[in-house]
Formats: C-alpha cells, structure tokens, sequence
DNA sequence: TTGTAGGCGTTATCAG
DNA sequence: CTGATAACGCCTACAA
C-alpha cells in the first residue's frame, strides 16, 4: 500500500530513527547516510504521514474556519486572505460553511475539536452559541462576540455607520432608511444601525430601519415613498436597492442615493459606481491571525480583546 | 490536559475497549454500562480524537478543494456546494487557495498527500503538472484535465460558447470580439473560445480573442474601434468591459452588446442586468463528488472520465 | 553517528 | 457482555 517511513529505512538500508531525523533535520548524521536514505525518499516517493505525526507532537497545524458562506463575495476575500496567511505559517485550513445556521455551527465546532484544530476563527451572525464557552482552544471572532475573553477583530462599524449616513446627510437627503442584514445585536457590526440611528437624531431626523428578508426591499419602497436616502448595512443590500429603484423608475443618484457598505473586490468590479464603505479586509484576516497564533503559541492572554479597524469612504456614482 | 478515551474509561470504572464500544455502537453492551460511559463522556466533556481514530482506520475523511481563490465569486460559490456536501456525506474539507500558481498547486497537493486526505478536488487554471499522475489518490477535475483518467466535469463550455457568439450574431453585431481568462489550451473552457471561433467562422465573420491581462480592455477598444459586441468568457471580465463601454460613452446594449459567462448568485444580484451563460454550479459540485465518492468506495474505474453539464442563457439588458 | 524501545489515542482481535 | 493486547505511522529518549 503507502509506503511509509519503514521502508524508506529499509530500502535505505538504515534504522527508522535515521529516516526521521533527516526528515526533521535533527541530531547529527552523515552526508553519506543523508543522501542515501533523501534517494529512497525520492526513490519509494515518500511522503511522511502527517497524521501520525500530529498524533505524536500532539499538534494538527490545523486552523478551522467557520463562516457562513464562501459565496458571499465578502466572506470569499476574507477566507482567501485567512487561508493565505496560514499557509504562508505552516498552517492548513478546515471551511466550514455554517449558512449561519446554529446547529450547523454547533455540529462544526464539535467537529474541529474532533480534528484537533489548532485555533478557530469564526465569524457568523448566530447569537452566543454557548458551546463557545468550553473549549479550551485558542478562538478569534470576526465581527462577532463568541465569547467571554475571545478576541474579536472588526472593521470601525461605528464610524463606518456615522460616515454613511453623515454623507447622505451632507448630500441633503431628508428621508434615509437603514437596512441591514441579519444581525444579532450581538455583533459589532450592529453598530453601523447604532451610528445610524445616532447621527440621525443627531440631525433631528427621524431614524427606519429595516432587517433584511422575504420581499422587504419592495415593503422599504412601498412604505416609504418619500425615501432619498438608503444606507445598505453590505453591498449586496445596496445592489438589491439599487434594482428595485430602477425598476420603479426613481433616478439614481437623483432621487434616491444609495450607499452600501464592505466594498469587496467583487463589488468594486461588478458595481463600481456603487458608493460604499470599504472594509479593510486583508487587515482584518491578518489582525485575526495574528491574535490566533498569540494563543496558540503562548499561554499568556495579553492579548487585545477587541480590535477595530480603520474603514475608507468610496466615493461612486450612487450617492 | 485534554481528555482522553482512557480518562472516559476511568470515571466510568470500566476498560477503554468497552468506551470504544459505546463511541461506535459495536459488539454488545449492557445498558447499564453504556449509560455508565455515557454520563462519564458527558462529565468529562469528552471528544474521541479523530487523530487517533484515522491514524487507526487508515482513513482522515478528508477531502482536499485546490482552486485560485474563494474570492472570486464563481468559486466562491463553487466551493461552497462542494464544501456543503461534503459535510452531509462526512467529509470534512481542506481548503487551497492555489492563486493559479503552479509551484503553489504543487505544494498543496503534497501538503494534502500528507494529511492523508482521501481525495482531492481541483480546478485552477494551470498547465498539466505531472505532479498529478503519480498519487495514487481520488481525483476529480473541475474544468480542468489533471491528468489521464482523472475524471473531469465542466459546463457545456462549447454549447455555451456558441450560444453566445450566436446571441451577439443574432442580434446584429457586425464585429464581435472574444475575451478570455488565463487559461491554457488544456482547460474545456477554453472550449469557449473554440466554440466562438468555429460560429464566427461559420457566419463569414472574423474571429479576435484576446487574453486577459494589464489594460487588455483599453487595448481591445482602442485596436477596435467598431467593436459592436463582446463575448466575454467570465462575468468580471464582462463587468469591466462595461465600465470601460461607459467611461468611453458608448451606449449598450445599442453600440456595444455585451455577454458573459458563469451566471453566480453574485453577478445576479451586483450587475443582474448582463447577459450571460450560467453556469450549473450546484450540480457540477454535485457532480464531482459523486464521481469523488465512486473512486473512493471501490476499486474499479468504471466511471465517467467527462461530464458535461447543460448551461442556460440569461438574457439580461446589456445586449 | 546510528539503532532500540516505548508511546501518542484509538480500534480490532481474541479470550474470558 | 467485557477486558487485555497489539497495531496504525511516527517521534523522542536512551543506548550503543
């Protein structure tokens, strides 16, 4: 069947221990007996099993990652740059797509236990999910509180919030309505309806909002015709408003200005003229990664408990 | 530290054979017994360790996705379908971010021989690298020959090519141009392109592919002024084609008609206006861990070597 | 510089 | 019905 490091000794005609050290680079060994037993490798085509490994130094190099979706273009880049940076430190990546469903969440936090996962990062809508609490394992959030004492890293949802709806504000909007996905208000990304709301009676107007759902994009128009402002809490939000206006034949930026929020790489070549609030998302995988491996490679917690980031304004045609 | 199937046996008062039995329902047990183990699991907030466990059956019930990246949203979505099934069958997923680099696609494919993964998904748009013929592992190529008898699935990349092309024909465009991503020739879908070749041919028109690359857009309308349709072969391509037809004030679909390719969930909701081929994503997904599943439970290679999946025209507003 | 022995946590086999 | 034992593939003492 494999071929396993037994045989690679045996074909080298030396000991398992030497096999293993000139995989590892430990101890002293000969040049001779180096280039012999690396020919075997190459020879029997070698590879070590990692799992038996792992099971040894007690150790996996595995990262989970639960999100709900890799679909959703903004998730997409944020997981592509987690993946990256793992695999740049010598650690792999388990997806978990949770579709923000609780008991799929549950089921692979369980699971990646199972695997022996190094860490977790998580960032989905769900609301505390106690099973967070008990294990022992290093745990970042992303835009979402899993936890006492687990690290969260988002975008400045707060000025993001106060950036968007200030800027319908200043472009002399009278009537702005928020809508924003669905969020928890346990998640700091709830702060961009906080801001909303904040900066609107700030200005003596009259704060809506509305949570995303079944047909309520058509509800937001037919219960508010006087609307010429909307602050979309992601751009897909905003792209969804965008659509219906046009179908109803409201003049973009005229009659109805839009601004959404996130700012992917998808959206930006997709929907470039949508005005939005760009997050940092390299930022944010990288800040993520880095409060991980603090847990993972100390047992210290110095760490920051929440860490937010700058966001940038994108001007489009929208607004 | 962690607790173990031992510790489980331990609290229980009985031997780490009989906590096995009750992890896997196997042999015979006296209720009694097995509600002993039961609780003590509970108590100790017990998890087998799935290290163990593989390094024992010889199997991880991992499956390795190589693609450029979940950041585009055809793979996003991709990914997510493949990622979904997997868990309803028991697998769990390791995710590769391949950046269509080879030396990247090369150390992840040794990386997932490692891990003992029992099978790999790939789809990236690289040359054949050899690398895939020697393991002796399940593979599956997602647009994309990996290697002799490596089963591969695909949209009806030529039917879809040739709808597109006939669309723009149809629809009186004079001088139509194709534009294609970075794929090599080994790829079905660069099938896209044949397909547009062969009915330019057909129709008596002059056939002009460009590939992907820094300023190709600004180059394709500056050698070709009288450009009046595009088929390109992905909806980003598309998306940008649009914005440099509008920063040059060229009205579509009545100057310029414009089509695309891929069809995501995404694209449908940023830019549903554009025409485009739509690509089965779910059943390919489907598809390709089926074939996956066929390898891994049985011996014989009496599967399908191509798939072929139908697309569906989307007829939006930019043509 | 190299080899031998034991164990990482689990499971299958074979007794009892 | 339950328990002891060996083994999965590798690594680290400890010996030689």
């Amino acid at each position: 069947m494999k071929v396993k490091l037994n045989d690679v000794a045996k074909a080298a005609g030396v000991s398992p221990t030497t096999v293993s050290r000139v995989l590892n680079n430990r101890g002293y060994i000969s040049e001779k007996t180096r280039k012999k037993v690396k020919d075997a490798m190459e020879e029997l085509n070698y590879y070590p099993n990692e799992i038996a490994r792992s099971l040894f130094i007690n150790k996996s190099f595995l990262i989970g990652l639960i999100f709900p979706t890799t679909s959703n273009p903004f998730y997409g880049q944020l997981i592509f740059h987690l993946e990256n940076i793992c695999e740049s430190l010598g650690y792999k990546v388990l997806l978990c797509n949770s579709q923000g469903r609780e008991d799929k969440e549950k089921t692979y936090l369980e699971m990646l236990q199972r695997h022996q996962v190094d860490g977790i990062i998580a960032g989905a809508h769900n609301t505390g999910i106690e099973e967070y609490n008990t294990p022992n394992l290093p745990l970042v959030g992303i835009d979402r509180y899993l936890s006492k004492n687990v690290p969260v890293v988002s975008s400045d949802n707060y000025i993001g919030g106060k950036i968007a709806t200030q800027l319908l504000i200043n472009k002399g909007c009278q009537q702005i309505l928020h809508i924003n996905g669905p969020s928890s208000l346990e998640t700091p990304a709830n702060l961009r309806r906080k801001a909303y709301e904040d900066v609107m009676i700030a200005n003596n107007l009259n704060p809506i909002a509305y949570e995303i759902g079944e047909d309520i994009i058509k509800k937001v128009f037919d219960e508010n015709p006087g609307v010429d402002g909307i602050f979309a809490s992601d751009d897909l939000i905003a792209a969804n408003v965008i659509r219906e206006a046009k179908e109803r034949n409201i003049n973009i930026p005229i009659d109805l200005k839009v601004i959404g929020y996130d700012g992917t790489d998808t959206t930006r070549i997709l929907l470039p003229e949508l005005t939005t609030v760009q997050q940092p998302i390299k930022e944010i995988a990288e800040t993520a990664i880095k409060l991980l491996m603090k847990q993972i490679n100390s047992t210290e917690s110095d760490f920051q408990l929440e860490t937010i980031l700058p966001v940038e304004l994108i001007e489009g045609k929208t607004t």
